[in-house]
RNA sequence: GGUCCCAUCGUCUAGUGGCCUAGGACACAGCCCUUUCAAGGCUGCGGCACGGGUUCGAAUCCCGUUGGGACCGCCA
């Protein structure tokens, strides 16, 4: 029934989508997607000595990735096009035309300037932050067009938001101040206002604006890190707005249904890492076992490793054993390495912390391991339960070196059920290595 | 400096005058589970920036102070 939402999400391409690009986009994509709209994706490309095509092909792909999809856009096409702004130039300057026949704008140099009239208040209503006015003697004139004919931000917006039919305009809180100047140039023009969602600011662990000094700021480098793209958008939806009840786990599906641009909060968000590290986690452990698989061989073949090698239902089976270990599918490769070679064990386990007589031991306790029990890990760990303690001994006695025979490392799931799943022949192949069996 | 915006645990937030001795999540600490690490369960730590009002009653409304942020480009 509000079939006629539409919005944008206006990128310059002068570098890859960005922490708090992808915030807006995603608030953009979930109000579209809630109301049945249109979500347009339209190219600022007017600083032409920065924008690139391929930095705007990188911020599409980026968009993809998160899963933000658009209806109408430079490749995409649509009613409404193009979708570019360097190939919109007509339509800017018919409209600077119509402003400098009205006599409300004037030339300086090759520029067309608005001159922005005295003594008026400019008021409007933000869905986000209420009602917001300023004086227009606090404004400077503004500029409509270079002098290298290519229009300005401030004018080419308000152009191509009423020309695209856009009705909300959600966007950075950094626009508040642009927003009496644009409304300014709607009222000039004789055209109706959209409706205007401001949304809270992202900013640094310093609460500063997120900059490279931050860190990773492009969502490619979180991709690369090992984030989902679920985990993230889940966690960006978090910042500046929540569903109201408690639920902060959700798919994207479900932000649909939840989200409301009523809800969105007013302060600015810091960008917090850990939460990100949980989200992500929780979304990591919620994935298909054979997609997880999918997921991270990027990541083992980043270690090295050659999982194409390997079954994929025994790739996947690892994966389960993993269970809630890894924040990142780059730490969930590396906590699984030793199952896809055992030359990773050696490199990091040379075994020479076991004394002579220690060895002895473990040795007769594999022996009868590897005789007496069915390889299975319940079996195997009752076996070890009773045969320590018929020695005086502790279960990790045994279970400790087992996993450092085996994995190389102190940390590992439930170290029998890694033995059953290695099969017992390569896992006497560790052993023996070690002399321990 | 001018203009605008914001202000609940360290962080993200719930809260729209009484249900709040302020709830949840992350992080942190402890305990349980346990062959290690996670996961899971339980417990704890920790906040309404301050000062005035309004009201029978303020985290919630008003004013001020302080603090923070954004914008002030022929960048977007």
């Amino acid at each position: 029934m509000k079939g006629d939402v539409r919005v944008r999400f206006a990128p310059s391409p002068t570098g890859a989508l960005h922490i708090g690009g992808a915030h807006t986009a995603l608030f953009n994509w979930l109000w579209a997607r809630k109301n049945g709209g249109a979500f347009v994706l339209r190219i600022e490309d007017t600083d032409r000595t920065r924008s690139t095509k391929e930095y705007e092909e990188t911020i599409m792909k980026g968009l993809r990735w998160l899963g933000l999809d658009w209806d109408e856009g430079p490749v995409t096409g649509g009613p409404c096009g193009p979708y570019r702004q360097s190939e919109r130039s007509h339509l800017y300057q018919e409209n600077a035309q119509r402003l400098l026949d009205l006599g409300l704008a004037y030339k300086d140099g090759d520029a067309v300037i608005f001159s922005v009239p005295k003594g008026k208040t400019i008021a409007f209503e933000d869905i986000v932050y209420g009602n917001i006015s300023m004086e227009s003697e606090t404004l400077k004139d503004i500029v409509l067009i270079k002098s290298d004919g290519f229009p300005t931000y401030n004018f080419a917006v308000v152009v191509d938001d009423y020309l695209m039919d856009i009705t909300y305009v959600i966007r950075g809180e950094d626009h508040i101040s642009n927003t009496p100047k644009q409304i300014l140039l709607y009222e000039a023009l004789g055209w109706r206002l959209p409706r205007f969602a401001h949304l809270p600011m992202i900013l640094g662990k310093d609460k500063k604006k997120l900059s490279k000094r931050h860190g990773a700021t492009s969502v490619y480098e979180y991709r690369d890190m090992g984030y989902l793209p679920e985990g993230l958008f889940n966690y960006f939806a978090l910042l500046g707005w929540s569903p109201g009840d408690n639920q902060e786990i959700f798919d994207r599906d479900e932000a649909v249904r939840l989200f409301d641009l009523s809800r969105v909060t007013k302060r600015a968000a810091v960008f917090d890492m850990d939460k990100l590290d949980a989200v992500n986690q929780i979304h990591i452990s919620r994935l298909d076992p054979q997609k997880r698989v999918e997921l991270v061989k990027p990541f083992w073949k980043e270690l090295g490793l050659e999982p194409e090698n390997l079954n994929g239902d025994f790739l996947s089976e690892a994966l389960e054993l993993l269970q809630g270990r890894g924040k990142t599918l780059r730490e969930v490769a590396a906590f699984s390495d030793y199952f896809l070679t055992f030359e990773v064990v050696k490199r990091r386990y040379d075994g020479s912390d076991i004394s002579d007589s220690q060895k002895s031991l473990l040795r007769e306790f594999f022996t009868q391991l590897f005789d007496k029990s069915r390889w299975d890990a319940h079996e195997m760990a009752s076996f070890a339960k009773e045969w320590s303690k018929d020695k005086g001994l502790k279960m990790k006695d045994v279970a400790m070196p087992f996993r450092m025979a085996i994995t190389g490392t102190k940390v590992s799931p439930g170290i029998f059920e890694v033995a059953a799943l290695l099969g017992k022949e390569e896992t006497a192949k560790r052993l023996q290595y070690y002399g321990l069996l």
